[in-house]
RNA sequence: GCCCGGGUGACGGAAUGGCAGACGUGGUGGACUCAAAAUCCACUGUCCGAAAGGGCGUGCGGGUUCGAAUCCCGCCCCGGGCACCA
């Protein structure tokens, strides 16, 4: 496409200018009001793609513009250098995983800079840089010391393709892998964890305070899974203690304690403690079947068995009884894998009339049902939806409990239970606390010893940071490759000077970076990982920006990880969120897929920068649609792009002096073709400033394309100087933020000066005053007329010229009004 | 199953109670040109009509209102998230 200017020499110009004069580097002493903006720092895969585009024309449209708006911007880049691509490529090729990292980040850093988004570089991060890895082993430390960070034996998420373990956050709902897609595996280890359920309460409350898209709140709310209910104990019958043995009681977790009298049958999981001593003899033989059967089958498994049908499978009756202790009756208890040993206490009181599992497991056994809620009428008739009823009603076959709702029954059964000793009110969470190990090479070594005799042992301070050595087998074994290091492995206990082996494993990623934005605001300091005043003059971070697919994982970790290191004084106390207003942009799709590189869908930003500019790409970016909205690529979007391109010749064109196009300008006495375009300036300034302010991008674009359609007649007929001149100006000042190089370079052309350090226009409401509006003129809400009217007209005023109206008259055809709405200056709506 | 979004011309979208379809893409016609490109101008929801003009029209069915793409109720479809969590 053939343009109006050399855009690749302006472009680079400009990117080299402001990188030079270091116009976006900002300080804490900086005296203008502080903002943070930050898009999420990217795993550096190489040149961006298409969805880094979007992602970082929306961030940087936002630093420009707060720049403008006198604000000194905080804008950081870095990379989050760990994981596991590096680590895949460095088995492939031998390479090591730091020479293909560096790499590729410089790759990254080329393209982001050619699309002329802007940083203070001078603040990179890189999570695999020493100076990184060791401030994030300082900050282990101290989750060690303060008790948030453990290691434990628990089953664990077993990926085999990455040969590593997994957060529960990284197991996606049908058991794959989210990174590799493979099905995890359970598998029993020891583990580094940290204890994120500490502040599940915290970060559930903390939600209701931010300004989030609502999706993502309730994805966190989802996932942290707070319930509230009652655990109680159930006396393994015989087992009293009467007869002198130890009592035995079952413990059991409900959030429905209303419907204890409805319970018919008992289930605890596979893997609970109980089960060997709840089975009896003859029924050993199954009960050891269906443990062997939950213990193999992986999550996928399980799911795809459920519905009644193959509910018989999936239980085994173990012999024993317990007792109800508010009907004194005895139960059945059975284990089932329905039944889940990590959620509550791994044992359910099972009440198939109100709860649809019980239901379905009930009818497999052919246990009964005793109904406590009051179905609706026709609820078990035949032809009636029948099976568990799960909603609101009256309590019924409960005794004490008859007639009550089921909120008032909760918390008397609750009373109850606690009265009596049996058992009290609870709160359950499905958050599971964060495991942060990964038998990896190529992420933050764990920096702790393990010594014979003093067990767990923090690498001292001075030792830090604890790097990965080089000479290792870059191969998957399911252990950590720094293992194969003897030089690294064997060490000595700092206590005691023996012997001792190094911690193999290394940091999950998402450790890196849940602080990665606090070291931004002060990367410089030598002896803490940021200065805590520091970090509070720029926190929290004003606008965050990236994706929807770190709804849960991500910024649920940040917003831990803010609290734990605010609570161990590394943070002032009273940071508690780390980004105040969250912004998620839509992905970029393509023929229905999200496109990435996995797809093998990519399209390339670097085609478009050496043709139509990085400008026109910003611009086709913000004028697609609403920001926060998917994007299809499709075969018309290079149109689209080109038509980007060739507004920004008409800019152009309009902007640049000596252009042949533009007449001479006139001087003098303003017509009223003058004042028209003058308040059209003003009011387009007014508009653009909205809609920065309401993220709607595509509008103000529109906006600006609308006023160049008039302006441009304007300017190549008979303009007034002045008049055309401010209209020029405005634009290209609203622009300024959206495609700087061309504002900048046309800027400097028409003034001499920088664009980026003007400050924003600012309308004038009078000059914006419309002198007349078009008021319409309804009969029975059909348009029949429009009248220009002026916009301090009064009722009576637009009630008299609506009805004078030789268009109204023949509507009415004689018909006499039977009300007349007036609103004016707008509409009047007379109704027959 | 549950929880969010969303459904408007050929296409991306605009309008959040008051002229539906701004702006752009595509399309059609025209100006300029020897010609093409570029540029500029006009038209472009649908039906009836030569035109003037009029009817219809925002997934479907109802409702509220002088007036509904917009608010309410019910349904259909699409996208996303969650899901043996007791």
């Amino acid at each position: 496409m053939a343009r109006a200017y050399d855009v690749t020499q302006v472009e680079k110009k400009w990117q080299q200018r402001w990188a030079d004069e270091g116009t976006y580097e900002v300080d804490a002493d900086d005296p203008r009001p502080p903002s943070y903006v930050l898009t999420m720092y990217p795993y550096p895969s190489g040149p961006a793609h298409m969805g880094h585009v979007r992602n970082y024309t929306f961030g940087d449209l936002l630093v420009r513009h707060r720049t403008m708006l006198g604000q000194a911007v905080l804008s950081p880049f870095g990379f989050d250098s760990f994981g596991l691509p590096a680590e895949n490529a460095a088995i492939k090729t031998g390479t090591h995983p730091r020479i293909f990292t560096d790499a590729r980040i410089d790759e990254l850093k080329e393209s982001i800079t050619s699309l002329g988004a802007v940083y203070d570089w001078r603040r990179e991060i890189r999570s695999h840089d020493p100076e990184y890895i060791k401030w994030n082993q300082v900050i282990f430390q101290k989750l060690l010391a303060s008790g948030l960070a453990y290691r434990a034996n628990a089953p664990v998420n077993w990926c085999p393709g990455c040969q590593t373990v997994l957060a529960n956050e990284q197991v996606l709902a049908d058991g794959t892998c989210e990174r590799s897609g493979d099905i995890v595996i359970k598998r029993d280890l020891e583990q580094w964890f940290f204890r994120i359920t500490k502040y599940a309460d915290e970060l559930l409350a903390g939600l209701d305070d931010l300004d989030w898209p609502e999706r993502v709140k309730t994805m966190q709310r989802n996932w942290i899974g707070r319930s509230e209910g009652a655990e109680y104990d159930l006396v393994v019958e015989g087992r009293d203690g009467s007869d002198g043995r130890e009592p035995l009681a079952l413990r059991v977790f409900t959030t429905r304690p209303d419907t204890s009298y409805g319970m018919t049958y008992a289930v605890v999981a596979p893997e609970h403690p109980m089960v060997d001593e709840l089975t009896t003899p003859e029924h050993r033989s199954d009960v050891d079947d269906l443990r062997k059967r939950a213990a193999a089958s992986t999550d996928v498994e399980r799911m795809s068995e459920s519905g009644a049908a193959s509910l018989a499978k999936r239980g085994a009756f173990t012999g024993s009884s317990v007792v109800n202790p508010f009907t004194g009756g005895a139960v059945p208890v059975y284990v089932a894998d329905y039944v889940l040993m990590g959620y509550g206490t791994g044992a359910i009181m099972a009440v198939p009339a109100e709860d649809t599992r019980d239901w379905d497991f009930a009818q497999a056994y052919g246990l009964p049902v005793v109904r406590t809620v009051q179905p609706p009428e026709g609820w078990d008739d035949e032809g009636g939806p029948g099976g568990a009823y799960t909603g609101t009603g009256e309590k019924i076959n409960s005794e004490w409990l008859d007639g009550l709702d089921i909120p008032t029954a909760k918390a008397r059964a609750i009373e109850w239970l606690e009265s009596e000793g049996i058992g009290e009110r609870t709160v359950n969470y499905r958050l599971r606390d964060w495991l942060v190990s990964r038998q990896r090479f190529w992420g933050c070594p764990i920096p702790v010893v393990y010594c014979a005799d003093h067990g767990i042992v923090p690498v001292p301070s001075d030792q830090l940071p604890v790097l990965a050595p080089d000479d290792v087998e870059f191969l998957p074994t399911g252990e950590s490759p720094l293992a194969t290091s003897a030089e690294f492995l064997n060490t000595t206990c700092p206590e005691c000077g023996g012997t001792a082996t190094r911690e193999t494993d290394t940091m999950d990623t998402f450790v890196d970076s849940s602080w990665y934005f606090l070291r931004f605001t002060d990367p410089w300091t030598a002896d803490l990982p940021f200065d805590p005043e520091i970090a509070g003059h720029w926190m929290p971070v004003d606008q965050y920006i990236g994706g929807i697919e770190h709804a849960i994982l991500h910024l649920l970790y940040a917003r831990f990880y803010t609290k734990a290191l605010a609570d161990l004084g590394l943070v002032p106390a009273g940071l508690r969120e780390p980004f105040a207003r969250l912004f998620t942009q839509g992905m970029i799709r393509m023929d229905g897929k999200k496109m990435s590189k996995s797809k093998g869908n990519l399209v390339a930003p670097s085609s478009y920068l050496t043709t139509v500019g990085a400008d026109a790409l910003r611009l086709f970016h913000l004028f697609v649609g609403p920001p926060a909205d998917d994007v299809d690529w499709t075969d018309q979007t290079d149109s689209v792009i080109d038509g980007c391109g060739r507004y920004l010749d008409r800019v152009w064109r309009l902007a640049v002096p000596g252009d042949e196009t533009v007449a001479v300008p006139r001087t003098g006495e303003l017509t009223g073709e003058d004042v028209a375009i003058r308040r059209a300036t003003h009011r387009l300034v007014d508009r653009v400033t909205r809609d920065y302010e309401r993220w709607s991008y595509n509008t103000a674009v529109a906006a600006c394309m609308e006023f160049v359609n008039l302006l441009q007649p304007y300017v190549r007929a008979d303009p007034n100087g002045e008049v055309a001149d401010e209209a020029v100006d405005s634009l290209l000042l609203l622009l300024a933020p959206m495609t700087p190089h061309l504002a900048a370079e046309a800027w400097e052309r028409r003034h001499g000066d920088h664009i980026h350090l003007h400050s924003w226009p600012v309308a004038d409401p009078e000059l914006a005053a419309e002198e007349s509006v078009t008021m319409i003129v309804q009969v029975n809400g059909k348009v029949r007329d429009r009248i220009e009217v002026s916009p301090t007209l009064s009722e009576q005023e637009a009630e008299g010229l609506a009805l004078a109206s030789p268009a109204v008259v023949d509507a009415l055809a004689g018909r006499a009004p039977k009300r007349v709405i007036v609103r004016p200056p707008k509409l009047v709506n007379i109704v027959v």
